[in-house]
RNA sequence: CGGGGUGUGGCGCAGUUGGUAGCGCGCAGCGUUCGGGACGCUGAGGCCGUGGGUUCAAGUCCCACCACCCCGACCA
């Protein structure tokens, strides 16, 4: 890809009304751009990252049996009335009445909606374990969206319900997920951990988040000195760690996943059951799973950047390798650099721009691509290859450049 | 939703007792330059957030509204 190409509005300056470092940097870099509290338009480095971001996620829950749908983010009233979130949810829940009469909310979550189509599907207990996910934009009238991309009131969502005979079945499923969960997470290079958390309206103590330590964060988590243990401060703050004795020390932190276990709360509340072995109608067992994607680049943005700019992990990054034409430019350094980019175009950016050498490195530190490749006379048919998270430097052959790439 | 702050070219900002709307960056053209956001010359670009009011005269004063940011509350 050619960087005359490819809509990258990089500027010198952070926006000044703009105090999260994700949302700052972002924004500088040109990944996203803001339209208004809450809201971004995703640019095409900032839709490559959500994109390889969501592959990730994707390919982890397909090892685990899920399965890919996608619902409508445009829900009726009634629905949502089974279950009394209509009116529990109206302060964030964007609600109207439409043209015909017709109350229509945009949705935050799911779960009425998937209930729904099962219940309807006349289940028997040969059909189930079922789980199934989608990643769809959420909706959620936050009465403060702040910490750039962290917290916003249009956000991408992979949102996951899976549906059991029993909340044994049910347990074993759940626990698997913490399990796929975590190793999500340490591919995005996130150190996250699980803790037990309030279940919000629903249910008590069945919950899990997934926190990765953080000064952004909004969530505050104390945590053992000594050992693992942590715990969430929403469920009463203890000084001394129950297992090891040490004490408990608070720190910040931001949510990247949370999961629910519902038991037979929709089951029955929505009659959502399934025919068991002799013929009769049981609930089924619910559990919901939530990652919010776009929080997750945000989380990758400010946990890994440093003061020059963003720094992406390899298996997020939006391209692998940065070419920069740098200096003089003949037409033989230039249709190496160019060649170098055809060979893999989908992995490597190319700044062909006629812009200085300095603008050029400032822009490809602010951007944050692993490696960059830099094409210039001084070193004549060598390239000087550096490293963006280490600034680790060596000048190698176009072809070991290609190789070091390629092997990301 | 309470408290505080800010709205002026694309971005960052200045604008004094009310009296012709400015600066830096960026942008366009030409030339020079070419390894850490280069330089010169020329040039384009502004319902001063919106609506009302006071005044001979409003970016400036008054009222209302809107938007954005911060602190708090809230947070399937």
């Amino acid at each position: 890809m050619y960087q005359s190409h490819i809509f990258i509005p990089t500027r010198s300056t952070p926006a000044t009304d703009e105090p999260s470092k994700n949302g700052k940097l972002l924004q500088q870099a040109g990944f996203v751009d803001k339209l208004h509290a809450g809201v971004y338009s995703w640019l095409p480095l900032g839709l490559r990252v959500l994109n390889r971001v969501s592959a990730i996620v994707r390919e982890e829950l397909n090892q685990h049996g899920a399965v890919e749908i996608l619902m409508p983010a445009l829900q009726p009233k009634s629905l949502w009335d089974e279950t009394g979130r209509w009116e529990k949810l109206k302060e964030i829940m964007y609600q109207w009445e439409d043209g015909s009469r017709h109350h229509v909310g945009l949705a935050s979550t799911h779960e009425e909606v998937i209930v729904d189509l099962m219940r309807r599907a006349d289940l028997t207990y040969r059909d189930i374990p079922q789980s199934m996910y989608q990643f769809q934009w959420k909706f959620r009238n936050e009465p403060r969206a702040k910490s750039g991309v962290l917290r916003g009131r249009e956000f991408l969502m992979k949102d996951q319900y899976s549906f059991h005979a029993s909340a044994e079945d049910l347990a074993t499923y759940y626990t698997g997920m913490q399990a796929v969960y975590l190793n999500i997470y340490k591919r995005l290079g996130l150190d996250a951990h699980v803790v037990e958390a309030s279940g919000g309206t629903f249910t008590k103590r069945h919950s899990h988040e997934f926190q990765v330590f953080n000064p952004a964060g909004e969530d505050r988590l104390l945590r053992c000195e000594k050992g693992d243990y942590i715990q969430n401060t929403e469920l009463g703050t203890p000084t001394v760690c129950p297992t090891c004795g040490g004490t408990m020390v608070e720190e910040k932190s931001i949510e990247v996943g949370n999961i629910f276990n519902f038991g037979d709360y929709y089951g029955t509340t929505m009659r959502c059951t399934f025919t068991d072995q002799l013929g009769k109608r049981q609930p089924l067992f619910v559990a919901s799973y939530g990652i919010g994607i776009t929080r997750l680049v945000g989380t990758i943005a400010e946990v890994l950047a440093d003061e020059k700019g963003l720094v992406w992990p390899s298996n997020v990054a939006p391209f692998y390798g940065h070419a920069l034409l740098v200096g003089k430019v003949d037409d033989a350094l230039r249709k190496r650099a160019e060649a170098f980019e055809a060979s893999m175009p989908e992995n490597i950016l190319l700044d062909d721009r006629d812009v200085s050498p300095g603008y050029k490195l400032k822009d490809a530190d602010l951007i944050g691509i692993p490696f960059r490749i830099i094409f210039s006379a001084r070193q004549g048919e060598h390239v000087e290859v550096t490293e963006r998270a280490t600034g680790t430097t060596e000048v190698l052959t176009v072809d070991q450049a290609r190789a070091k790439l390629s092997a990301l």
